[in-house]
DNA sequence: TTGTATGCGTTATCAG
DNA sequence: CTGATAACGCATACAA
């Protein structure tokens, strides 16, 4: 048994040459239907796969994308990774993944490697660190496709695709509002990060909508876990008029938010409204299920693979492609009286 | 400003040739330290970069390695490639992920792409409906090191990681025994694939081992997710001598037993005491947390890699590792009266 | 220590 | 329509 069988073997095996075997196998419209059928049937009997190396190395394309993300085991995250794998794949691409960690370093690092490993393109959620773009640059003028999704940085030339986060804030916050709540405050998490400032806005745009004074200081910064949630509810609690509802940018601190609420007696939805940001799994599974701004992760990730396909289709005309998906707020029991 | 920087350009820069500057980046011993250290500026300068076709084609190795799981958005999944990746990515390999949606057929053709692709190993927990092994014979007879995780099927020469399910069924049996629940059903997945086996057997020793009897009724085949697991206590409180807790083996139907439980009226944990298997993030954040099984993702996913690190430091010796690792049994409230 | 020549598997160009 | 040959970028056996 060979352990390799190349088109040589089968141009010796048909007493033709390599590049004829080449040709047949590549559709080639210079060549007789006779012997294309030929070398068809003999190259599956002799279980002839094209290296793909050979192939890289002549035309300079792998067919692999790069994905960065901060964390593969975020649901958010791998739900976009499942997009991108389940667009890319069929075409015959292959997802190489990365996870940054939130490190603005390893992330300049990754973005090299992949460079290195010469991917067709890098599809990517920055890190909340980031400040330096200058890495992103490179990519650029390698000509190697890329595109932001959901964390991004204003950078000519680079695709994004993002859900409408003004949108998704102006409408909990609306909700909440129309759900007979006046005293509406915010949980934000990092407001150089644009989706969160987006968040806020929208925030600020239903109060003044619904003729809501804007109180500064309802807008309490955390950060997204359960711990950081329950401490702003605390900070919030001791103003001298506390708020009844609040709009959280992390599920995460929606859920310590509910947590410390429920704990100092405040009963939830019945005193206290709460809408939080994501659709984290849990939040359905809750038994006080929280309502949320659903982020279609997985649709973003499929829109991120779409893109990033008509951008390689011409490589010459640059686009940069500004998608924005629609996010779907989620009415459950934490925010209904 | 050039395309691409070969060692030919910087042979041309330095008046030697190719195979010099080969040489002086490969640390190859048969080089002056002048010449080397002369090759390594000037090839820093110049930005040279290693081109990784040509390396792969002349190697016949990629550093890419496949990981092959049913979906990457499941947090168990998610967080084992993340393991994986932390291990895999300082030592230069790249992971490439597939799914298979839980498709024999789809798993197949992923197999054979990945060949294809010429990855120096794939890693993979097997879908659930596979039942044919012939991709995997592939694999082993290209000797492309292979290593289970988690879903195993029975192959010579493939290692596996898993965790000793069995004592995972045996310590949450023995727990809800030890916490007073006397009548204690189970309700299983997929006992076709051997982790729910296991799971079964480590039951049923705890019950003998606490003399117990072994009541084929409180046995229950479910599906995992909340409806089914709805569906199995119901079938379970209808029968003469109902009982009184369970071990589930899938986190997601064990959620379905509560809710049903407490739609009925029936506390838990008071009334009855309920343990899951899988450590889900929800599980945690449920008000009524749940008790479960912690399998140690990242860290199967780590040492995944290192298995398949080992395997690939001797081509030559094929080794059959089983590592087993320890699961936890994490308490929380849906179990302690 | 360095240079020369060759092969890895394909595809593309140019003749025939 | 098909064959011969070069080229992609690198590493290495062999020669010097």
């Amino acid at each position: 048994m060979k352990e390799k069988v190349t088109i040589y073997d089968i141009a010796k095996a048909l007493n033709v040459t390599a590049a004829t075997v080449s040709r047949a196998l590549n559709n080639n419209p210079k060549i007789s239907e006779a012997t294309r059928t030929l070398v068809l049937e003999t190259a599956k009997k002799m279980n002839y796969e094209q290296n793909k190396f050979a192939l890289a190395l002549k035309s300079g394309k792998s067919h692999n994308v790069g994905v960065v993300v901060p964390f593969v085991n975020r649901n958010f995250f791998s739900s976009i990774i499942r997009g991108i794998e389940e667009e890319l794949y069929p075409k015959g691409y292959h997802v190489i993944i990365c996870q940054t960690h939130e490190d603005a370093k390893k992330e300049e690092e990754t973005i090299q490697n992949l460079l290195n490993a010469q991917v067709d393109g890098i599809l990517m959620s920055v890190s909340k660190h980031t400040q330096n773009l200058k890495h992103f640059e490179k990519v650029l003028k390698k000509n190697t496709p890329l595109v932001f999704f959901d964390r991004v940085k204003p950078l000519k030339g680079v695709s994004s695709v993002t859900i409408d986060d003004f949108r998704g804030g102006y409408e909990a916050t609306e909700h909440l509002i129309k759900s007979g709540y006046s005293k509406i405050a915010h949980v934000t998490v990092d407001l150089s990060l644009s989706i969160y400032e987006r968040r806020f806005e929208g925030y600020r745009e239903a109060l003044k909508d619904y003729d809501l004074p804007y109180n500064e200081n309802y807008v309490v910064k955390a950060k997204s876990d359960i711990d950081s949630g329950e401490e702003a509810i605390k900070q919030l609690l001791k103003l001298k008029e506390a708020p009844d509802a609040v709009f959280s940018s992390s599920d995460f601190a929606a859920l310590g938010a509910i947590r410390q609420l429920q704990s100092l007696g405040i009963s939830v939805p019945q005193d206290f409204g709460v809408v939080g940001f994501s659709n984290e799994p849990f939040t359905q599974f809750m038994e006080l299920s929280m309502s949320t701004v659903d982020q279609a992760p997985v649709e973003m990730g499929k829109m991120s693979a779409k893109v990033f396909l008509e951008q390689i289709k011409d490589v010459k005309v640059k686009v940069e492609k500004k998608v924005e998906l629609s996010p779907e707020l989620i009415v459950r029991k934490s925010s209904l009286k």
